[in-house]
DNA sequence: TGCGGCATCAATCGAAAGGTGGAGCCTGGG
DNA sequence: CCCAGGCTCCACCTTTCGATTGATGCCGCA
């Protein structure tokens, strides 16, 4: 065993008490230097560009309005770029989804022990995949069963249900026609094994295919 | 200005950061004590009755049961109990309703910064009321409008609608007839001022008249 | 190159939901 | 005692939604 550099972390995410305590976790891992947190997803896009870092812990849900996985997608677009890890509250499938294909090297929730936190944050910093259990586990369901994916714009139509809209307020957001939507609505339907726009939402919201 | 005894708190939260995050905040004002924090509910019960605290931090949704109101309750119950400060991450209509029945001091939003959880520490020490300005805004709305308040009955139906079920299926489920859930629907639409179910469920939800 | 999935649109028809305007019953408070 | 408000129900009508069928263009993959 061979004395190791430290990891250098950057911590984002919008509350104060949250970035105090990943901190205080991770700073009593001697192996781990956290070089910065901010309270901003763009804050952590440019430190992310500036700074030396090796792994960010990355909040999904900032107050503002720029979102944690748009912020994970630009980071990880550079070259020699740092590799994110995802922490996030709740674990819907939508934000797991959209964190990955950000590319994100990993997906931790907040409630995880400050061991299992330290042991992602190295598996990370050595550029493997650090999901925690429940996460994977339910992954391991999307896989099974494949009709529970939505197409973007299925999925885009269902939120805007969710949200109260009628069909003719969709298509007037979405630059459609009502027969479109309808359409989509057809396949949503179809796909979650349902039969009315009530149901559809109730049904992606507990599977969360969409965010509430 | 004489040297005051320090604020003694007890913090309770079920994730670990949280409460490390809490600690570290907290800890860096020369006259609070943190003299224990715990994962749960239960335990918060606990240590509030055996062990001398002024303040006692509480998060509302543990990661087992909801049991952040009802704990507060169980501690605000006690002769000479401490100051019971709720600190939540979303601030919903029922949570906050909730905890204020419970006889909670103060409530206050987990994005809140350092500053602002300090003064409501010291306030609700001072056994004066802290609620967050968002909180004490939204309060003062559901003041003006009374209409807010759905009926028993009327919060009954809406929640089958948000779990999906048709008009029919609500009728057979609470043994009323279609006349009636409409009737009540009607009603629901005319508080809530929305003309359609779907919105109905998604204003409910984002002011927390229903679950999930 | 052709097949399948996705996205787009159209027409039609019956069913469900929403709008209006009642009405009777019961309970609790002024 | 009466009135307000909650809960229950009815009829009639309009609008929206869902189901069905069918069509077009695009793209990726075999």
């Amino acid at each position: 065993m061979t004395a190791q550099p430290p990891v250098r972390l950057l911590l984002a995410d919008d509350h104060p008490v949250v970035r105090a305590g990943l901190r205080a976790v991770l700073e009593t891992e001697p192996d781990f230097e956290v070089v910065a947190d901010v309270p901003t997803a763009e804050g952590a896009v440019d430190l992310a560009a500036r700074l030396d870092v090796d792994v960010v812990l990355m909040d999904l849900q900032f107050g503002g309005r720029m979102l944690g996985s748009q912020a994970t997608a630009e980071i990880t677009a550079r070259d020699g770029a740092p590799r994110v890890l995802v922490l996030t509250t709740y674990d819907t499938d939508v934000d797991i989804l959209a964190a990955i294909e950000a590319g994100a090297t990993g997906y931790l929730l907040k409630d995880a022990p400050p061991e299992e936190l330290a042991a992602a944050v190295r598996t990370a910093a050595a550029g493997k995949s650090a999901l925690a259990p429940t996460i994977a586990l339910r992954l391991m369901d999307r896989m099974r069963t494949p009709a529970t994916a939505l197409s973007r714009r299925e999925t885009e139509v269902l939120q805007l249900v969710a949200d109260g809209l009628s069909n003719a307020q969709i298509s007037k957001q979405l630059f459609l026609s009502q027969a479109t939507v309808k359409s989509h609505l057809v396949h949503i339907y179809a796909k979650l094994g349902v039969d009315s726009r009530t149901s559809a939402v109730a049904a992606a919201t507990t599977q969360g295919l969409i965010r509430r």
